[in-house]
DNA sequence: TTTGTAAATAGTAACTATTCCTATTTAATT
DNA sequence: AATTAAATAGGAATAGTTACTATTTACAAA
């Protein structure tokens, strides 16, 4: 892949915040530093690093957010104000029992804990 | 809430399905039998109904869509064909750990199991 | 260093899902 | 039957995202 000096400032915005920011945060933040940049290249860009595991995708209900953190990881998200904080749980199911109850091979999950934070309880 | 034959009709389909129907699939049953609803009474009382708790949304990355079992619940999800099966699987994690080591309440969980399902392993 | 090229971009149009608006219809009460 | 407020149909508006195209740019070869 070529290198685009856009797709480096993009990777940077999304690896320097745990804010899980939007398509269109990340946009505002990356026409500071190159002030024509395009939407459609900020919405190309998050594809193509999501692709090449770069950033990860989330899904948080309606909203679709990045992360810069590639580990498999879950996230606490709050009720109130809506942060996402990223853990380190693990997920612990019965995979014997996914796999014989509902014939069904598991890969990979997605947790969301959602309750307070410290700033609502 | 006054009576309304579109809601009724709405709630019957969604709760007559285990497939998690979009909003649209939803709207286009709804016109075999209401030739000249309209997409925007589906959107209302989609939202009504989740509101007084007849159905659940579910955001399934970057989809809406909708169930009539209102238990909490889990899902897994198949990563060919994008089916979602119910489960019964309980969420366990140590929400002592959650409460201390990062200061947050859990109230409820939102869980994907991703993998293959009966069809695609 | 120039030149050729394909990839990437900027700017804009198009698309999709959802919500909003308003005149009309309808459920429920009197 | 008449009244009234809630709900609807149909369409306009909005938001988020993707597609299109002429121009620019990275990079390789001469």
């Amino acid at each position: 892949m070529r290198y685009s000096h856009q797709r480096e400032v993009i990777r940077e915005i999304i690896c320097s915040t745990k804010s899980h920011p939007t398509a269109d945060w990340v946009y505002l933040e990356a026409k500071k530093k190159i002030d024509n940049i395009s939407l459609g290249t900020v919405y190309r860009n998050l594809k193509t690093l999501e692709e090449i595991g770069s950033i990860q995708i989330i899904y948080d209900e309606n909203l679709i957010r990045y992360d810069g953190n590639t580990e498999e990881h879950h996230h606490l998200k709050c009720s109130e104000c809506g942060i996402l904080i990223d853990t380190n749980i693990k997920s612990n199911f019965d995979e014997k029992d996914i796999v014989s109850k509902y014939n069904f091979k598991p890969e990979k999950t997605k947790f969301f804990i959602i309750g307070k934070c410290n700033k609502h309880k």
